[in-house]
DNA sequence: CGAAATGTTGAAGTTAGTCAATTACAGTGG
DNA sequence: CCACTGTAATTGACTAACTTCAACATTTCG
């Protein structure tokens, strides 16, 4: 369900020789993960870069009294960790969603060609703008906005990201997320979550089934988000990967 | 009360002649600001990049209902917005909360002079992945931790970061934010931010008069906001600007 | 099939929000 | 110095949102 005939292209915002270039280096050293498995956990000495080259990641720091927060999911064509050489140890734990191939990407070799190639250090930056706002906007939304707003915000945002990377159909999308993952990225219990999304069902404004989906009326869920798309894309007019 | 006998030195982890340059270009033009008056707002196409020489900043994102949430802060020493360059629209607001005094750094002249200094690059991309740090820090806050820890936590993040550019003693600094501020930064009303403040000074883990921050027991107060300062730490063992 | 994970429901409890009034405080101009 | 202004801090009463606990139903999968 997760393979498309399109091969994925990483950072759909870049192009051409460059976007080869990084394609092949990712593909040189692969690995699969099962879900709740961690790629990478916090404390570690980061090794890699890490490319989602299919299925859903997320990235989640755990506290001491048990419980955990999702600070961001990574899709495919999402570098998740373009900042792994600044660091000697990862501030933050990264797992599997689904069933994933990640590239493992070598620091090294990667530095060297960015060297080489200025466009993917800028592509590079970008990523890592991207997901600066991204948080910035997830923190919005667990201190402003309410249960409903929150849970449909999630959904606007998954679902513009997928259909960025031709993962998504204008109305639709997968949606391989539990509740209780739902929950621990939203901030709120799995009860509240599970109650909230019948909300949105009971409202018309989702359609959530055997991890798919529906959006009826794309306008109306990103009313009742309050969603604004701008964070997405980077301070340009197009929306990342539909260049 | 907020100048200090040794001149402050912007992004405290580089040293040397990449940090006068830096100085110097952050000093060549300057402005000023009242408190709660925007230096950038959302929807701007940005000009500088801006360098906090003097008071303290925030950052915010305002929605549609009125409500703002604060996303972070930005002290002295600290580049705000070290990404504008591959942006054309602010997607965020930065104001001064404090009277401040900013450097307005151009864009093209940085990027010249990074070309120059590699090592200003690396700084750059350091304050960017800090930033993005505490943004992962702050949603876990909002989302994980009861309103005591949150607004515990905020003080134990405000003074490591003053202490860390020589503006806080081990037990004590300024806090001039008003505590409608700190809880539009925290997702809390103000109502009970000023509740929980109570509850701090009742289990003497602060003293929070004059706008002013005594903190008895430090320990204490970061045991109770489950505060572990490595997010602060970029990967180093040192805190930045201790080096 | 059976076990484990996920989703759903009800009832009760807790945390935090809202509204509205009051007090304390800082700055201003007379 | 004081009255006057506006902002910030504080308090009480009430309400709404969300959590917790515990049970049960459903789906998934070995």
């Amino acid at each position: 369900m997760n393979s498309f005939g399109e091969p994925l292209r990483l950072l759909g915002w870049i192009t051409g020789a460059d976007a080869e270039q990084l394609d092949q280096l990712a593909r040189e050293r692969v690995a699969d993960f099962a879900p709740r498995e961690d790629i990478v956990s916090e404390g570690d000495p980061p090794q890699f870069m890490h490319a989602v080259l299919r299925g859903w990641l997320c990235h989640y720091k755990a506290l001491p009294n048990g419980r955990r927060q999702i600070t961001g999911f990574s899709l495919p064509g999402d570098i998740c960790d373009e900042r792994v050489f600044l660091i000697r140890q990862m501030d933050h734990s990264i797992a599997a969603v689904t069933n994933a191939t990640v590239g493992l990407i070598d620091r090294h070799r990667l530095q060297d060609l960015m060297g080489r190639r200025p466009r993917l250090q800028q592509a590079m930056a970008r990523q890592s703008y991207l997901r600066l706002s991204m948080q910035r906007e997830w923190l919005v939304s667990v201190g402003q906005r309410g249960a409903i707003e929150r849970l449909a915000h999630l959904l606007c945002e998954l679902h513009l990201r997928l259909e960025a990377v031709g993962q998504a159909e204008p109305d639709s999308c997968e949606m391989p997320l539990t509740q209780s993952e739902i929950a621990e990225a939203t901030g709120l219990s799995t009860v509240h979550v599970n109650r909230t999304l019948q909300e949105l069902r009971a409202a018309n404004l989702i359609v959530l089934r055997d991890r798919t989906l529906q959006i009826p009326d794309l306008r109306a869920l990103r009313e009742a988000a309050m969603f604004d798309p701008s964070y997405l894309r980077c301070g340009d007019k197009d929306v990342p990967g539909n260049g």
